[in-house]
DNA sequence: CGAGTGATTGATATCGTTCAAAGCTCGTGG
DNA sequence: CCACGAGCTTTGAACGATATCAATCACTCG
């Protein structure tokens, strides 16, 4: 009855209420493969600034469903390099690795879904759209990687902050309206960088000082606003591009 | 006759007498698998210093079985980050990606293993562990990226340089005998360095002065010997590991 | 033998760090 | 509602590491 009587099958509960359903991973499911799925799924919510796994520890699979998490790195003697920034959305952790490469540590108050590993890798085994949409997500971090270690390597400091803020804007512009072109900013636009100095100096591969006097030179040249340490307004898209090289 | 009646079948001619068939993603393949996979794969040979493929442009799927190839990104204004070296038995290109992320140059002359992406497409799509393999390889790939995130974004000049040459000692030292311990460096290693000191200073995130100073300067302290320009000679492995960090 | 490329070395300049000191913000509790 | 304080942010001054500019040297290939 349950199966064959529903005429239009429904996701879980849970799934329907979901804020970021139709962006993450799952949505690539059907609604009966949704709720084999969500059987595995538990949400569970973390302060802000506390640590979820850490570098070489089992891993966690979840899907970010509130707040910011970061990937860092760290060497021996304390420096660390913030190797990933996740939104809402996002997913966390590798489905074919055990442990953790990276430790993942809140930076807001953050809400997971995590999925117990086990019915997460029958979903995957099951699920060939699942296990593709899994994959272009290894290959897009990837990507983004490379794209990371060309700004670390080779731009400067002005070029590393400015890039930033573009990027994150066209994460952000995405946000809403689904009508809208896709990752276009335009001039006026606010953004909100969720993350302290400290962290965009450890993304940056700079001292939190620089990244300081970088914004402020931004600031200065009228490119951007900059209304509180965590609000910004973007005055002139095709300046800070040109900043960003 | 030929499929039933081979009592050990054998692998193709081309693959039996492949000097990376054991170490790269088709040794974990069957005979009978080798032979479907070989049938889209061709052989190619490039002079030293050439562009196999262009960012943005159409990929190549592709073993490496002799020389060396370097992956790069570039800025507009012709800065360039080498993202990843290749040895032979690397992969060359995404399975599941039309076009390059980034270029690839050979340094020395190579020898592909090139196949056709849809004969290719169909083993990845019928073979879990071929797919299992190409996967694994993302994720490791991914992992360097990230590890050479840390290098980039927080090591100093003298560490990169240090860690850059124990990670070629150690992925030089399991190319010979198998059963010794991998990736084991001991006093007395000889390293051959596959790049030129600005193809060092690319994949550094430096200039080629100062790879060189801080190469002359472990020669000086007594931890490697320069025998030339591309042969070192590691005097100690823990110094050495101790100036990496 | 000579030319050209790659490597080393030196002198100087510059950018980003380090050290130091205020100045803001925002949450907390009175 | 305001005052307080901790942590975050900004700013300044000096230093230092690495880049830049320049010259020489070494090796390989015509």
């Amino acid at each position: 009855m349950t199966d064959a009587a529903r005429p239009a099958p429904a996701a879980p509960p849970s799934c329907m209420r979901c804020a970021v359903r139709s962006r993450a991973l799952c949505s690539v499911l059907s609604p009966d493969e949704l709720w084999e799925l969500n059987s595995a799924a538990r949400h569970k919510t973390y302060p802000a600034g506390q640590t979820i796994v850490t570098q070489g520890e089992p891993n966690v699979l979840a899907n970010i469903v509130t707040g910011i998490v970061v990937e860092k790195k760290g060497l021996a003697d304390g420096r660390e390099q913030i190797v990933s920034l996740l939104f809402p959305s996002d997913f966390l952790g590798n489905a074919y690795r055990r442990d953790a490469d990276a430790t993942a540590q809140t930076v807001s108050p953050v809400t997971l879904c995590t999925f117990e590993r086990s019915g997460f890798e029958d979903v995957v085994r099951s699920h060939s759209a699942f296990r593709q949409a899994l994959f272009d997500h290894a290959v897009a971090e990837l990507d983004q990687a490379r794209e990371w270690m060309l700004l670390l390597g080779q731009m400067r400091a002005g070029e590393r902050v400015a890039t930033f803020l573009m990027r994150l804007a066209r994460r952000q512009s995405d946000a809403g309206c689904s009508h809208m072109p896709r990752d276009v900013v335009s001039d006026g636009a606010m953004l909100r960088i969720p993350i302290t100095r400290g962290q965009m100096a450890a993304f940056l591969g700079l001292t939190v000082e620089t990244v300081s006097r970088k914004l402020g030179a931004l600031r200065d040249a009228g490119v951007i606003d900059l209304l509180g340490p965590r609000t910004v307004r973007i005055n002139n898209v095709e300046r800070l591009l040109a900043e960003s090289l």
